[in-house]
DNA sequence: TGTTAGAAACCTACTAGTTGGTAGGTAGGG
DNA sequence: CCCTACCTACCAACTAGTAGGTTTCTAACA
C-alpha cells in the first residue's frame, strides 16, 4: 500500500493537464493511456464512458477552485491583496501553457453532455459568488471609485481573468497579461 | 449566372457558424457538407486541407472584425457610445449561442498549425490596436478615472469581453453579460 | 452556327488512421 | 476464491483525405 498516486487519481491528473492545453475535444482516451502509462481499455475501468472521466474532472476541479478561491477570499489580507492573489494564480497557469478547466469546457459547451453542462453552470456560478464575497468587502470598507453591484462586478472580474488568459496564450510577449489585469484592477478603485 | 451564393463562401459561412457554436475540433468536414447541402469530397475541391479551410477563414473573418471595429472607433460617436456599441456586437453574438471565432481559435490554439497560430496572434494584435484608438481618444478628452496605458487598457477590454461571452453562454441567464459589461465601463470613466 | 476542348464544380467510392467503447482473459493480493 | 486492476484483441463509427468519373458551363474555332 506504498502506491505513489493511485491511477484514478492520476488518470485525472493527466486528463485535467491536457484539457487545460488542448480543450476536451482534442483530449483522446489514447492520448491519456500514453500520458499515464496504462493501456487505453484500462481506462474505461475506471471511467466507462468519456463522459464519467468529464464530469468526475469538473467536480473534482470545481471544488478544489472553490476551496482555493474561499481561502483568499476569506483570508485576513486586503482587498487589493486578495485581487491580486486571484490575478497571481491565474497567471501561474497560464504561464505553463494552460488555461483554467472551467473556461476550456465552457468553450466547449455545447458539445458537452447534459450533466456536464449543469455542472458548468453551478461551478460557474459558486466561482461569481465567492469573487462576490472581495466585493462585498471592498464595498463596505468604501475603496471603490464606483457604486457598482457586487454581483455584476465579481462576474466581470471572472470574465475578465479567463478572457485574458485564453487572449495571451497566443502572444509570445505574456507579461501583458499581468500588466492588463493591473490596468483593469486599478480601475475598481476610488 | 443568378447564384445566389457562391459555394466557397457558403461553405465558410457555415464553417464559422460551426466554429463559434462548438469550436473548430468538434467540428468536421461531414458537418459542413450536410450544412452546405453538397457531399463531402466537394469540400476538399474548395479547401484541400482542413487546415486550409481555417486559414481562410480566419483571414476573413479578422478581416471582417477589422472593419468593423475600425468603423465603430473611428466613428464620430463618444467614447462611451462607441464602448456601449462595442459591447452590443459581442451580445449579440452571444443571444445566438456564438461566441468571437477568434476566441474559439485562440482556446484550441495548441491544435493549430503554425500558419494559424501566426495569423492568430496577429489578429489579436490587430484587435487590441483598433480598441487601443478609443482609449487614446477618451484619455486625450480627460474622461478616464485612471491614468492608464492605452494598451493595457484595449488588453483589458478585449479579454474582458470575450471571456464574459464564453462564460454567459452556459448560463441561462444571458442578461448577465450586459450587466457585468455596463459595471466594467462604468468603473473606467471618472 | 455547331462542334469541340477544356476546365470548373461537383459526384461516387474508397482508404488509412483514430475515435470511444466492448468482450473476455489474466495476474496478484486479501 | 474472488475481486481489483489491469491486459490483448477486437468493433463500429467517424475522421481527414484521395482517386477517378460525370456533368455543365464557357470559350475557341472552322
Amino acid at each position: 500500500m506504498l502506491e505513489t498516486t493511485d491511477t484514478k487519481t492520476q488518470l485525472l491528473d493527466c486528463a485535467d493537464d491536457l484539457i487545460q492545453r488542448v480543450g476536451v475535444n482534442a483530449m483522446s482516451y489514447n492520448d491519456l493511456s500514453v500520458a499515464v502509462g496504462i493501456r487505453k481499455a484500462s481506462i474505461h475501468y475506471h471511467f466507462p464512458k468519456k463522459d464519467d472521466l468529464v464530469q468526475a474532472l469538473l467536480a473534482r476541479c470545481s471544488d478544489a477552485a472553490s476551496q482555493k478561491y474561499k481561502s483568499v477570499a476569506r483570508s485576513d489580507a486586503s482587498v487589493r491583496e486578495k485581487l491580486d492573489t486571484l490575478v497571481g494564480l491565474y497567471n501561474s497557469t497560464l504561464q505553463n501553457d494552460k488555461a483554467c478547466s472551467i473556461s476550456m469546457l465552457s468553450v466547449e459547451y455545447q458539445t458537452q453532455s447534459e450533466t456536464v453542462k449543469q455542472s458548468l453552470d453551478a461551478a460557474i456560478k459558486n466561482t461569481t459568488s465567492i469573487y462576490e464575497e472581495i466585493f462585498a468587502q471592498g464595498k463596505k470598507e468604501g475603496l471603490f471609485a464606483k457604486a457598482f453591484d457586487t454581483h455584476n462586478a465579481a462576474f466581470a472580474l471572472y470574465g475578465f481573468l479567463i478572457g485574458t488568459q485564453i487572449l495571451t496564450r497566443p502572444l509570445a510577449e505574456r507579461t501583458i497579461f499581468l500588466k492588463a489585469a493591473k490596468s483593469y484592477i486599478d480601475s475598481l478603485f476610488r
